[in-house]
DNA sequence: CGTCAGATTGATCTGTGTCAAACCCAGTGG
DNA sequence: CCACTGGGTTTGACACAGATCAATCTGACG
């Protein structure tokens, strides 16, 4: 695996900000990136720390990454995956306290760190960027009391079928019909919020139930009707 | 109980609200209060449902209320509980979807009204205004994200002591030291995220070991930092 | 004094975590 | 080319936290 160090220029990165960003004036855009750095990140990098200090927030040009909380004895609790056009780090940096999820790179990646002063610049400054925000804070806080209730209340098995729906539907599948999204089993688990046994049991579950096929980690939905029932 | 049905002037409630929104001017907290709409509940009625499109977001100016989702079997799972001064149900007009929670008053109550196009004029239109509500989507984004963490690896015995040290800490204590905040043990037990029974063992237990009295719902926390450490 | 919601206790069952062992397979180096 | 290694995966055996079901108790209130 050469690391093919691609680094994209600050166009590049506007351009695709724009996707996520539909409603924000291009100037404000082009001001939030003036002071930009764009930096590549191999797999297995860490991009900040739960609990360090962020003077700055991410947008994710290219890649995956896993944002988790640590909890007892090291086990990672993983509170959502994120993909390109993706933005993290934002709630630090508003609410000025330290970080409190890690951020790891599941794949090579390239990211936008864009400082502080800007952001919270645009966000006083430019009413479509504060907007914009809005709706993603919102969304994330939508998404976060729902798995509250699901992780709560669900059996394991309920969520593994969720989230493997979820996942399909976030991150897409394969010409062959696989996830796209390929994780080991632990990380699995630990989106899940289970054991790393218990979710290989209960994949091997779904397997013979026909619900699903696993061989390693391309895993197949072949009943997405049956899972969503099995999700509820 | 006499509902003795006192509602408050629009004076009132502006200069409650400038206490959670300090950096907003004057003017700004005025003109979002022009079609505001106050009115009183009495201790059981509901707001709003899970599911329902609310048209306007709410300002609790006196009262408790309990926001909360409903899942398996119609058992509730609480989010939090809400005080005089919250600000509830933005999220769904924000983003222009259904309700995900629902909420019901747990004490008499006013509450004040604040219509969609009000809040969304304030949020483009007013960057102090929009950078507060951002802090609190935030803050809100930051609680969730920590107690899905717990939730998913804490015992319910660690939760539970986390879970009192919070009421404690955010609806405070009477002068004998007991919890202000006054609930039912189904409540409490659809807060921790368990069965009543189990909440009411555990509680139990808690007495036991000498870290909390409990009769009824006079709940007193007698070690704060035995607590502290348990919910760790 | 009867009623009823809420609180408590007991008995039992089971989903899930934990510990341990074995297995698979890709990459490495001799 | 093959043995070796190690990370990731799988299976098995077992224990226990917590859910569920059922019964009783308590206290407030009409």
């Amino acid at each position: 695996m050469k690391e093919e160090a691609f680094i994209p220029d600050i166009t590049e990165c506007i351009s695709k900000f724009k996707l996520t960003f539909k409603d924000v004036p291009d100037q404000d855009i082009k001001a939030l990136f003036t002071d930009t750095v764009i930096k590549f990140y191999k797999k297995g990098e860490y991009i900040y720390n739960e609990g360090s200090r962020i003077k700055g927030c991410y947008f994710l040009f290219s890649g995956i990454v896993k944002i988790f909380q640590t909890g007892i004895a090291g086990k990672e609790q993983i509170i959502r995956f994120g993909k390109e056009g993706d933005i993290f780090g934002f709630r630090s940096v508003i609410r000025n306290e330290p970080a409190c999820t890690s951020v790891e790179t599941l794949s090579d990646c390239v990211l936008c760190y864009i400082p502080n002063t800007s952001l919270m610049h645009m966000i006083t400054h430019s009413p479509g960027f504060a907007y914009e925000m809005m709706q993603i804070a919102c969304e994330e806080l939508g998404d976060a009391n729902h798995y509250i209730r699901d992780i709560a209340q669900k059996s394991v098995k309920a969520r593994l079928a969720e989230i493997l729906l979820l996942i399909a539907s976030d991150f897409g599948v394969e010409e062959d019909g696989t996830l796209k999204l390929n994780i080991t089993r632990e990380d699995l688990s630990n989106f899940v919020g289970t054991a790393t046994e218990t979710l290989i049991r209960l994949l091997s579950d779904l397997k013979n139930e026909g619900l699903i096929e696993a061989k390693g980690r391309k895993i197949k939905l072949l009943d997405h009707d049956k899972l969503k029932r099995l999700a509820d």
